[in-house]
DNA sequence: TTGTTTTTATACATTACAGTATAAAAAGCA
DNA sequence: TGCTTTTTATACTGTAATGTATAAAAACAA
């Protein structure tokens, strides 16, 4: 498929390389939305010229398409990893928020939000294919947490009633809420505190007492112990 | 402060109601966004010509940061009117989902999403007084929860030892789930149903046992009966 | 009636943007 | 050295958008 980078071609040799300027142009669509980006933008970041642009990728809204499925494909494979396999229930989940404030916050810590909400949210009101794409995406990612879930699940690592669809919606939810208040320009810190306690609610969801306490009455068919306080009575 | 209706006004009577304008224009807004939002657009919804819109309203960001406190204040009185006194936790938290619901999928049912983030979201990357602006609704919004969460622990609807904050973060993740998810397209339904997990959840941080059933020590220091299914064995 | 005020309506100038045509450059091939 | 291929670079056209200038209209007031 990937053209062989040794083979000689005939033309002029390009200057920019495909995987670079597609960062860079998403970059740009990043920061400042699909409308809100021009082709002189993209052509500025990217040190393509108009027509080379054209030639290399079509118009602005093919552009941004492309974007969109590297973005969704590229993210799948981070949360397929994080979820993946030879690891607890809780390394992975943790992993999983770990790995999206990553994206969410770049390789230079600025506070950029996710791709996929930051923009395409917006854009999902006047361009269907852009909503489509935004929905199956979603989906996809709700998807790979239920798996997951259940996974854990049917491995003793949640109690075997365990709704596992109302625990994917509340992983997803905190996603959801992630990615906004990234953009919004909350602090990493402040979101990895939420991260970790979605988490502990997800994993409290245990088969059993594992632990030496003898638990009192007063605790039971109470929420878990994540959603209160440390300072015990 | 209103102008008042009855007072005859000396030049030309004016042909648009501020109100109705006003609303029209958010119309736009909220479907195309800022950026995909010309002046040309809002002439057009709100029968006024260009000079007139601007004679009366400014410019298209001066309108649409206009909108944005319009919006803001609104949704935070209805929220306000959702949290109020009067009823239980459950009720309250469940008005609060059903009233954001009912403005996502607005007056005619169609599916647009929180006018807040399905615009401001995207133009908080290059506008950093929306950003401003969203961070601070965000945070009323969050904080209007953590308020109603704290009165309900210290009337005895939640334990003593609760986790405001992280329920409040809960509930919050959840209205930014459901911000998004209805501006992708999903249905109300399915949406009502993660607000009611939701709700569960969070009112499942109860003080006390009020029920007959005995619970037992399987059931001790476990996620809240909410999270499991209903189909027990 | 005549003037004042405020809005509407038309028209204009300027800029920004999209998309493409055409020429030049840089490579391989015969 | 020409010839072909592919990309770069410049230039051009048409359209859309912004913001404002100017004139006309519709009210009230003296």
């Amino acid at each position: 498929m990937v053209q062989k980078i040794t083979a000689k071609l005939r033309g002029r040799p390009r200057k920019y390389q495909t995987e670079i300027a597609l960062e860079q142009a998403m970059d740009v669509f990043w920061r400042a939305g699909f409308v809100g980006t021009s082709m002189d933008d993209l052509s500025e970041a990217t040190q393509m010229n108009r027509p080379s642009l054209y030639h290399a990728f079509g118009d602005k809204r093919q552009i941004y398409l492309s974007l969109l499925d590297l973005y969704i494909a590229n993210t799948g494979s981070a949360i397929a990893v994080a979820l993946g396999p030879g690891r607890s229930l809780r390394e992975a989940m943790t992993d999983f928020y770990a790995t999206v404030l990553k994206v969410y916050f770049g390789p230079t810590g600025v506070a950029r939000g996710c791709f996929l909400i930051g923009t395409a949210v917006t854009e999902a009101g006047a361009d269907e294919e852009v909503r489509t794409k935004l929905a199956e995406a979603l989906n996809g990612f709700h998807k790979a947490l239920s798996v997951r879930l259940r996974q854990a699940r049917k491995q003793g690592e949640l109690a075997p009633d365990a709704n596992v669809g109302a625990l994917a919606d509340l992983a997803s939810a905190v996603l959801h809420s992630l990615a906004i208040r990234s953009r919004a320009g909350e602090s990493p810190e402040s979101l990895l505190k939420t991260a970790c306690a979605a988490v502990d609610l997800i994993c409290s969801t245990a088969p059993l007492v594992t632990d030496t306490d003898t638990p009192s009455l007063q605790d039971s068919v109470r929420a878990p112990a994540c959603l209160r306080n440390r300072t015990r009575g």
